[in-house]
DNA sequence: CATAGATATTTCAAACTTAAAATATTTGTG
DNA sequence: CACAAATATTTTAAGTTTGAAATATCTATG
């Protein structure tokens, strides 16, 4: 917990926080209550446009920058969700016939999660339609503050980010 | 979908999307990968250190703004989330015995859901914490950067506005 | 006053999500 | 080589979330 003397100049024995505690605590909500109406906008259009969910979106996303296939472990850190998680829409998504589980040579624990040719088409398709989607959702955004926004975002996404072991 | 001249100069035929649409494309996936990485933390420490979780924190926030209470629909509203939602969490937290459920004057579909003693005092000394949490998690993010995020980020969120019924 | 439509909430099924436990396999060390 | 520790994935239980259907109640109109 950040206590420096220079950014809590509460009293002694009072409880109050720091103004710029408050003004990151309403970043935060502010960047929650955007998140969160984006995400049901996209969210309602994938279903009644697609018949599909973000979920099964951000995996098929995933495995169209990596062509040769991911494995389990690296889509679930690739898109920050757990494990389990990544195992339930995969196995929807092999239903649908859009990707497929192929076995690695020489690790029988392991396995490579790759598109099929349909789902490379129909990830395609829906890729370019989804960008749409949000540069309308965004059409308020400038050039120049979609750059400030990333700019800022990334700070506090490096500052979190995990620490990695040498 | 947006299509103006002047934003996409893409050549005749293409299907290639325009340079200012691939930027709110980043935006946005930089607006989710933050939000992703900070509400994981958040929902780790929720759990860990008051056995708790960020939706019913969310419901008590909510709550604890509106002292004489809310009803379902109003929290369901002001938290952008399903009725259907709203009622589970509330089960949990009246089992939890945080707040209870109130009958309406002259309106006995509805109710009125209102925090408890103990639910107020939970939730403001759970807030304080919280507060700390996300100001560390924030803790790279100046005062002006801050104030930037937050106005780009409401220009986006007040496109996006319910259009009212009048 | 009857009743059709509107409103408030709950219930339901399906999907998503997590954390933890279980399984299966590989790797490193004696 | 044996086998303990590490790794990759799945399974499980609980909670969250949605959208749609079901209930219950209220309101307005004839």
């Amino acid at each position: 917990m950040n206590m420096n003397k220079s950014e809590n100049a509460t009293g002694p024995g009072g409880n109050e926080t720091s103004d710029i505690s408050k003004a990151r605590l309403r970043a935060w909500l502010q960047i929650l209550k955007v998140s969160r109406k984006i995400e049901g906008e996209l969210r309602e259009k994938m279903r009644v446009e697609f018949g599909s969910t973000l979920p099964r979106f951000d995996v098929l996303a995933a495995l169209y920058r990596e062509r040769d296939g991911m494995r389990m472990s690296e889509l679930s850190k690739s898109l920050m969700v757990s494990n389990g998680n990544v195992t339930g829409i995969v196995d929807r998504l092999v239903a649908e016939g859009l990707v497929v589980r192929l076995p690695v040579e020489n690790d029988r624990r392991a396995s490579i999660v790759r598109l099929t040719e349909a789902g490379e088409k129909d990830f395609a398709e829906r890729a370019l339609v989804h960008e749409s989607w949000v540069s309308d959702l965004f059409s308020d955004l400038s050039s120049s503050d979609a750059d400030a926004l990333i700019r800022i975002l990334r700070t506090i996404s490096h500052h979190n980010e995990a620490p990695h072991h040498d």
